[in-house]
DNA sequence: AGAGCACTGATCC
DNA sequence: GGATCAGTGCTCT
């Protein structure tokens, strides 16, 4: 599958554990404005693990979703995997989100 | 062929 | 400052 998923998949393959990204960062490395379809995509993840989804987060720093769901627990074990790699989360937030922040090299 | 979506920036109070 | 509106592009049914 050559798609538009399978490069948002790649590129955060890229991105080394303890670093975040952003849906804006990806959709701009892969020119793209719709940032939706990303969050999309990785909903759909079918490289599950493969592909760390939970290391992409909202540009305002926030985690955004995950799995789906917006205010759940999955969201609370996205924010101690996150943690468990380095990365100060508080209230929801990334608080070192500028120093974990991988930018692409577009 | 059509609707959905884990977002974002701009606009409106 | 916070809330709301509109735009956005690919995937799945």
């Amino acid at each position: 599958m050559t798609s538009f998923a399978e490069k948002v998949y790649r590129l955060l393959t890229n991105v080394p554990p303890g670093y975040v990204t952003t849906y804006k960062e990806l959709g701009r490395a892969l020119n793209c404005r719709g940032y939706r379809l990303i969050g999309q995509i990785l909903s759909k993840n079918p490289y599950a693990p493969l592909v760390p989804c939970h290391r992409v987060v909202k540009s305002d720093g926030s985690l955004g979703g995950f799995k789906g769901s917006y205010d759940s627990k999955d969201t609370q074990e996205k924010v101690k995997l996150l943690t468990s790699e380095g990365i100060i989360i508080k209230n929801g937030k990334v608080v070192n989100f500028s120093k974990v922040f991988y930018k692409f090299q577009i």
